[in-house]
Order: C-alpha cells, then structure tokens, then sequence
DNA sequence: GCGGCAATGATATGATATAACAATATCAAC
DNA sequence: GTTGATATTGTTATATCATATCATTGCCGC
C-alpha cells in the first residue's frame, strides 16, 4: 500500500511504519544528516498514529522507554524531521504527522477529518497552482504555505 | 479606502478601524447579539494593526485602560468576535487579525509578509473552487479550511 | 423590583514551546 | 588513538498560549 492510500482505509500499518523509516534512512544517509535514535524512535512513534499527534502525547511515549526524555528532547527531534522533510506540523492542532510524499519539495495540503481525527496529506497541483495565481494577482510571492482542510473523510460521511 | 486594499500600501488607519468598527456594530445589531466596551475596545485594538496580534499583546493593551482585565477577559472576547465573522485567527502564529470581509460566511484567505509580517485578507474564488475540486476528488466533504500564505509582499520585494 | 440569563471578575491551572548552559558523543585530521 | 571542532543530548528553568471553574455583576423582560 502506498502512504497516499487514505489513512482511514484499513490496512496493514506496521509497513507504513517501516516504509516511511525506510525511507527517512535513506533520505538522511543522501543528506548526509544524522538520524539518531532519538530522532529515528519520534518518526516511529509519529507514524504510529495515522492522526496528528501532540508534542507532550510524543514525549509521554518516548519517555517510557527514555527515561530522560524533557520537552527539549521532543522539540529537538521535531524541529530536525521538519527540517529534512519527514514530518508536517498541523498548525491547527499544534500537533505532527508523517510527511506522506518524503523528497519533494513541498508544503502540505491536508484533508483533516473533524469526526475520526484522521489528517490525510494530498499534494494537488489544481491547489497549488491557484495559491500561484491568487498571490501573484496581488504581487505576493509565496515562499511557503498552509493548507490545512477541515471536513468529513470518505469514511465518515457514510456513518 | 476599501478594507480590502493591501495593508502594505500607506493609507489613514484611523479610517479603516472606524469604517470596521462601524461595521461591527451594524453586524451586531443584525445578529441580535451585544458588542459590549470589552468586546468593542479588543475589536479596535485588533484593527490597529495590520499585522496579526497575539492575546496576551492585546491583553497588555487592553489593561491599560481596564485594569481587570485578565487572559479570560481578552479570551472571551476573541471567542465573540470570532464567532460573529469579525475577526479571524491566524493559526501558525497565535495571533488575530480583523476580518476584512465582514457578513459574507467565509474562511480566510491569507497573505502573510515574512518581512515586514503584514497580513492580508483574500477571498479568491479560484483558490475555493481549487480547494473543493481537491477535496472532491479524494472523497472528502469540506467544513472548513485554514489557508495561510507565506511570502513577500509587493512593497517588501522592492526593498 | 425581581427572576433569569449573559457577561465579566478572579483564581488557578493546563498545554505548548523555548532559552541557556553543561555534558557527552561523533568524526575528521593528525 | 589522541585531539580538537562540531553536533547532539541532558538539565533546569521559564516563556508563551489557552481554558476550567466558580463568584459576582449587569441587562432586560415581566
């Protein structure tokens, strides 16, 4: 299954989880970045939950197994997988999810289910371009953006 | 000046906060609820600035001259103001701006200067339309969107 | 004026995030 | 394999953003 599948399908999410850490290893050893076992256990714990997931939910997981884990600790490994493209902070929820199109360039668009919680990442050009448009009509020059949509997911409409 | 001129352009302010101001009131006065001195001085306080202001900065402002003024006081009245369309959150900096298109049922469309940190309201059909067909396409049903567009603005790109 | 409801006051605390400095680990250069 | 530079982590403290709860006051129709 690819990670675009939407997160509310059922399926096997064990391989999502070693898909994207796969990948982040992989990104990182091209990057020439260190994902230490810090870093590398927050990334597994994020993409334990197909849900965006808080900071201090993060640190109360990893302090179970890390008992020195401190706010810092968290913020620290964050602050690192957003930088390098692994993870997407929602600016809504305060709260981090897998980056589902790891190695692209880009800034997120996410579908956000207000009933299940789930937050599925989509990269539409048809939104991207219009952002374009819009911002250039009014001599804007984007540098990044936030796309964060609220609604019900395929799955809860029919509940 | 229309309230949906670019905030970066020079213009007399004091206008734009009696003209919003005014509006508030009519507003109100439709909806049957009350714009009280709270609510209508932390209103005022928003449209001084152009740029999104944080609670606890407005908090300051308002306790200058409303000594009992506490984090709920100015809580209580973002959640008003908010409710009624008068004013909008920006949700990746924790900070309120006055709604530039105040009585039609919108979500905010934002310009954000990362120089010179102006905000400006848009409301492109473009962007919406781009925003449901995205949606559409995955399934997912729309309530709500979060658009925060970061760059430069027409003035700070001259610099 | 009085009863009901909306708004505000007051206190406390919860939730999110960062500053600052010390200690340790990594790794390239020698 | 020691050393020195740099990155990472540990530790403590605190800044920043937001809400819960209950008491009090103000508004307004009756």
């Amino acid at each position: 299954m690819p990670l675009t599948d939407s997160p509310a399908k059922p399926h096997d999410h064990s391989l999502c989880i070693e898909d994207a850490l796969g990948q982040a290893r992989l990104i990182c050893e091209q990057r020439n970045v260190r994902l230490t076992a810090i870093r590398e256990q927050v990334l597994g714990l994020i993409w334990q939950s197909h849900k965006p997931i808080g900071a201090y939910d993060l640190l109360e997981q990893l302090a179970k197994t890390h008992h020195a884990a401190k706010p810092p600790t968290i913020y620290r490994a964050l602050e690192f997988l957003q930088d390098n493209g692994l993870i997407h902070k929602i600016e809504s929820q305060n709260a981090f999810l897998g980056c589902a199109h790891v190695g692209g360039h880009h800034h997120g668009q996410f579908l956000i289910c207000t009933i299940c919680g789930t937050a599925q990442e989509i990269d539409e050009k048809i939104v991207s371009s219009a952002l374009e448009n819009a911002s250039q009509a009014h001599g804007f020059k984007i540098q990044s953006f936030v796309i964060e949509i609220k609604g019900l997911c395929a799955t809860c409409q029919d509940l």
